[in-house]
DNA sequence: CCCTTACATATAGGATTCTTATATATAAGT
DNA sequence: ACTTATATATAAGAATCCTATATGTAAGGG
């Protein structure tokens, strides 16, 4: 697994990212991208709660309390047009991390 | 420039990679850098002589005083056969960081 | 001659973003 | 009855960056 030290500003990108597929809980969006970075890129869910809130107060991301038929409560977040419209710059800074690390290293991204 | 919270873990990295080329005092370590990438990736000073002091501790680079001509005192940082060891590594997980992200999002790297 | 800019290193205090540890509570499987 | 999976929440601490501050030499312009 990547370590804590480089994956350092990755968690907000991830969590805008796997939203823009459809909305989700907490517990699922850490599953979600555990499953589709296949292990590589981990948050513990202690990360990620704080995270969701930060971005709800930023307007990035809407939780809605929902109660499944077992009565067990549980909050769906969805990504705003807010948080969609972050996207794109976001992406954009991370690619431009990439090309200056390019030129300062040999990193190849196979 | 790219952010700090997106740069975050970088700076280890680039120095190991600069030092790669040749031995060089802190601040012109971070004028190397800024440079090599365009200006993308900026380090304080502030931020880069504690890292440096703990790279030496760790026994990745070698810091020598010189005295020039003028009377000058500066600090030669090198890269010691230990830190040419930790480079691979690095890079590779740097790469898995890339590639996880990629798979997450469409973080373009042209 | 003085002032500003460039060179050069050093540390204190604060912000951000992760971690582990802890707490609470329900549902499902053995 | 016990454990695992689901689900959210917070506290305490580590790591890495920032700004601000301190110190001092060298070079150039007015």
């Amino acid at each position: 697994m990547i370590g804590t030290g480089i994956k350092r500003g990755t968690a907000e990108l991830a969590i805008l990212s796997v939203l823009e597929d459809g909305p989700l809980h907490g517990y699922e969006l850490a599953q979600r991208i555990e499953k589709q970075t296949r292990g590589a890129l981990r948050f513990t869910l202690a990360a990620l709660y704080p995270t969701l809130y930060k971005m709800e107060q930023r307007g990035w991301v809407r939780g809605n309390w929902e109660t499944s038929r077992n009565g067990r409560r549980r909050r769906c977040y969805s990504l705003t047009s807010a948080g969609k419209t972050k996207l794109s710059p976001m992406r954009e800074e991370w690619a431009e991390l990439f090309r200056a690390l390019r030129q300062l290293t040999k990193v190849s991204d196979a």
